[in-house]
RNA sequence: GCCGAUGUGGCGGAAUUGGCAGACGCAUCAGACUCAAAAUCUGACGUAGGCGACUAUGUACCGGUUCGAGUCCGGUCAUCGGCACCA
């Protein structure tokens, strides 16, 4: 009898082995090696430490790592921190402790539990954003852009959160509440630090095509992004010189536009008021402003007010009044619209509510509409009432009207975008500092490159003031300071930029992470960027997955690196539940890997993060389950062990055997089918158990296949079985095994005998049988069933044979 | 409301893309080994009927196409995500 399987030596033996001679290497025998880069989304160093969920994204990507590793690539796979951010403030604020204390702290904790992976991880490459010799280049960045004129300051509403005492962007506010504590959001007017994302709107868009990442993320882009075509359309006011541009993606129904609304907010919106409206005008506008965001969403019943005037339709001359309706939104488009009651729901609405005329302009399949009691929305039809237009089709002129008007005089054809600039500034203390100073003479002025980092200074109190400034702003000896261009006296901007500032880029800096000339030197990003698989959860799909792509756009464009996309091929991992919800420390429902780590081993672990479920799913964890991996580990070893010294010549069947595992893992892991994988290797296992019993052993090449085809999963057991089965050095090395069509084949086929599609036998025929011997053989076979007249026969190949009788 | 995903045994999930539904594993039950237990090994395991090799039925529901449907088409329901006055 062979030693037991015994992970905690082999796992200790391998991990010493590795850290003494590195698998994972630059150059071989061959030459250079090609790189691959496979990163992973950098943790938040919580308190809280790793859990089961945590560690499946992980195993993901070490397992194509050293994948990638077998078929002789050199992995660029690094580890870092995301490290700026509220929690980490939180706890300064309780505990009194400098958040940089409580963070260097987590992450020893977690890289102590990241290294129980046995992940290919080069701490090397380490990079932690709360670092001034990373952040130096995040504030580089914005410098910058300040100089292309990408970071502006603007004073407007933004969306304010009270709970966490700063300003949000449109990414951060899901449903009208704080995406990190749920509270409802709030407006508040602030100056405000702002990136023009716009700018960038439509590269962002069209570079989607580019990418192979999962459609959905892609679509949930396409739609944040929001690009509309349509047309301005200008129309006068009556009886004054003013006039009003909307815009709006159906000017084919110009005329059926009964009424123009504006947004409360919209520039022209109280002067408009006559002397019999001007109270009830001013009234609605300040209520308006009044309103938070979730007020002005969960209103269900529209409310608006009656302006006094009247704009004139410039295709037709008619008078439509003006309202002011909060239904409308100032910052998109013209932050005002022509209404069309007759095809557009909330027009239809709204018209309803105030008795305003419905003129309906597209036809119903050729006639009108009697008595509407809804709005036609669809595209298509012949128009009516439409003057000059009557008769034609309007998704035809859908295409033109914005031609006609340009060419008219009253509008232009245009586009526009849901994006809006990014809200960059937060009003707290544990972020980059934003490098800035404001001098009364010559305005907003950037620190100097040279002088970067502008590091965090220390505190008293990290509380946020809530008054719309940082903690920042009660230091006085480093918000005092001089002008960088003209010397006098001047003041530092306090507020600090947005935990996505750091993870924009980060995946640049560890590619050269001890730089201090360049973000990136030339050679370096040549040689190891940009990423080929980046893999994470789903839930950045339009935050940092989004900002990452503005980041690496604007670098390129400033020349900094020669690539626009940063992520070539992304995969999103499922997310590990237990008792139905997610996983997480609040919820008391956390599974730690420590324990299972001691009692199973890291390979076993690994192999059940996988075998749990579709790794792009979410999945439910199982405390039994790794049972089954555990018990599989096993009996490879003692397959292997019982017979490694048998010295067993190949037999046809075992070359089978083993160009089939080789053939299913190797398509199965492509296509990134990882559990279906892992019940391959049991099932293989179990054939090779069977084999193994009638032939006397099994041959040294397929048990060495077997090894192999196991490194990336498991490493440490591969390593040990590759050595015990007789092989100088590592497992890595070997190269990813080939596999033989032709050896794959079988002699002998089972296939079931159908009649009308129901199985009535199974039968094994030669694996060359002609059509006409399988179905004679086919039919012998249930001789006794045929009673009634044959129709038809089919044989698929290797499968079936039906009878189809009546 | 709109868009998308998902729906298969007690449970997690397979199914070569239209070809023997339930691979693999968990749990359960029975047997072997053991003084005993654990571990391990062997077997059973959708449902209903039969002592039985078997028969019927079965992939959320209703209908269709096909020799043949978990898979394709039309409709319905449920669960989970995303978006949600963007004119």
């Amino acid at each position: 009898m062979a030693a037991p399987y015994n992970h905690k030596a082999i796992e200790k033996k391998w991990r010493e082995n590795w850290e003494k001679n590195p698998v994972n290497v630059k150059s071989d025998e061959n030459g250079k090696r090609e790189k691959y880069y496979c990163l992973d989304m950098f943790p938040y160093p919580s308190g809280s430490g790793l859990h089961v969920g945590h560690w499946r994204g992980y195993v993901i990507s070490d397992v194509w790592s050293r994948y990638k590793l077998l078929q002789k690539y050199y992995i660029v796979h690094p580890m870092g921190w995301d490290a700026f951010g509220l929690p980490a403030e939180n706890y300064a604020i309780k505990m009194g402790v400098h958040p940089a204390v409580s963070t260097a702290e987590n992450i020893k904790n977690f890289k102590k539990q990241i290294d129980e992976i046995s992940a290919l991880y080069d701490w090397d490459m380490e990079v932690n954003t709360t670092d001034p010799d990373f952040y130096k280049w995040t504030q580089w960045i914005f410098v910058k852009m300040f100089k292309e004129g990408l970071a502006y300051e603007k004073e407007f509403p933004i969306n304010w959160c009270p709970s966490c005492k700063t300003g949000l962007a449109n990414e951060e506010v899901v449903n009208g509440k704080c995406e990190r504590c749920g509270t409802e959001v709030t407006k508040k007017n602030l100056r405000q630090w702002m990136l023009r994302i716009t700018k960038y709107a439509d590269r962002l868009l069209n570079d989607l095509d580019k990418l192979d990442w999962p459609e959905k993320v892609k679509k949930m882009q396409a739609e944040w992004i929001g690009k509309s075509y349509g047309a301005e359309v200008d129309f006068p006011v009556d009886g004054t010189d003013e006039k009003i541009t909307v815009y709006t993606t159906r000017p084919d129904t110009l005329y059926g536009a009964t009424f123009m609304v504006l947004a409360p907010e919209h520039a022209l919106a109280a002067k408009l008021a006559t002397d019999e409206t001007r109270e009830a005008v001013e009234k609605y506008i300040y209520d308006s402003s009044m309103k938070s965001n979730v007020d002005r969403l969960q209103d269900k019943e529209k409310t608006g007010v009656f302006t006094g005037s009247y704009a004139v339709n410039p295709l037709n001359g008619a008078k439509t009044p003006i309202w002011l309706s909060d239904y409308v939104l100032a910052d998109y488009g013209t932050g005002a619209i022509m209404c069309v009651p007759a095809h557009d729901e909330r027009d239809f609405e709204f018209a309803s509510k105030f008795n305003i005329p419905i003129v309906q302009v597209i036809a119903k399949d050729g006639v009108e509409i009697e008595n509407m009691t809804e709005a036609y929305t669809e595209a298509s039809g012949t128009m009516i009432n439409s003057g000059e237009w009557n008769g034609m089709e309007s998704s035809v002129l859908k295409k033109e009207a914005p031609h006609i008007i340009e060419e008219k005089g009253f509008g232009r054809a245009t586009v526009n975008f849901k994006l809006r600039d990014w809200v960059f500034s937060r009003q707290r203390y544990w972020g980059e500092p934003i490098p800035i100073v404001h001098c009364p003479d010559c305005g907003a002025v950037p620190v100097p490159e040279n002088e970067l980092p502008l590091t965090l200074p220390e505190v008293d109190s990290y509380e946020p003031t809530g008054t719309g400034e940082s903690p920042l702003a009660g230091i006085e000896s480093w918000v005092n300071t001089t002008c960088p261009v003209c010397g006098k006296p001047a003041k530092r901007e306090t507020n600090t930029m947005p935990q996505w500032a750091g993870s924009s880029w980060y995946f640049l800096r560890y590619v050269d992470n001890g730089n201090s000339e360049a973000l990136v030197s030339k050679e370096k990003a040549d040689e190891m960027l940009p990423v080929d698989m980046y893999i994470g959860g789903v839930e950045h799909a339009v935050l940092h997955l989004l900002y990452s792509r503005f980041y690496t756009k604007f670098l390129y464009d400033i020349g900094a690196v020669d690539f626009e996309e940063p992520f070539k091929k992304l995969f999103n991992q499922g997310m590990i539940g237990k008792n139905g919800i997610k996983m997480s420390k609040s919820k008391g429902n956390v599974v730690s890997p420590d324990d299972l780590v001691r009692d199973y081993g890291c390979d076993s672990l690994r192999m059940y993060e996988l075998f749990v479920g579709p790794p792009e799913l979410d999945a439910e964890w199982d405390d039994r389950g790794i049972d089954g991996v555990y018990r599989f580990l096993n009996r490879v070893w003692n397959l292997v062990m019982d017979n490694k010294d048998k010295d067993i010549e190949a037999t046809k069947e075992m070359i089978k055997i083993r160009n089939k595992m080789v053939y299913d893992i190797t398509t199965r892991l492509e296509s990134f089918s990882l559990n279906t994988v892992i019940s391959g290797f049991m099932e293989y296992n179990n054939k090779l158990i069977d084999l193994a019993k009638k032939s006397g052993g099994i041959d040294n090449e397929t048990l060495s296949t077997l090894a192999v085809l196991l490194a990336p999963f498991a490493p440490h057991i591969a390593e040990e079985l590759w050595q015990q089965l007789g092989h100088e050095g590592t497992v890595f090395n070997a190269g990813w095994p080939a596999y033989d069509k032709e050896k794959m084949k079988d002699d002998e086929k089972e296939i079931a005998v159908q009649i009308n599609g129901k199985t009535r036998a199974v039968i094994t025929i030669p694996a060359d049988s002609s059509k006409e011997e399988a179905i004679a053989a086919g039919k012998e076979a249930i001789a006794d069933k045929l009673t009634g007249t044959i129709v038809k026969e089919i044989y698929v190949p290797g499968r079936i044979v039906n009878i189809v009788q009546k």
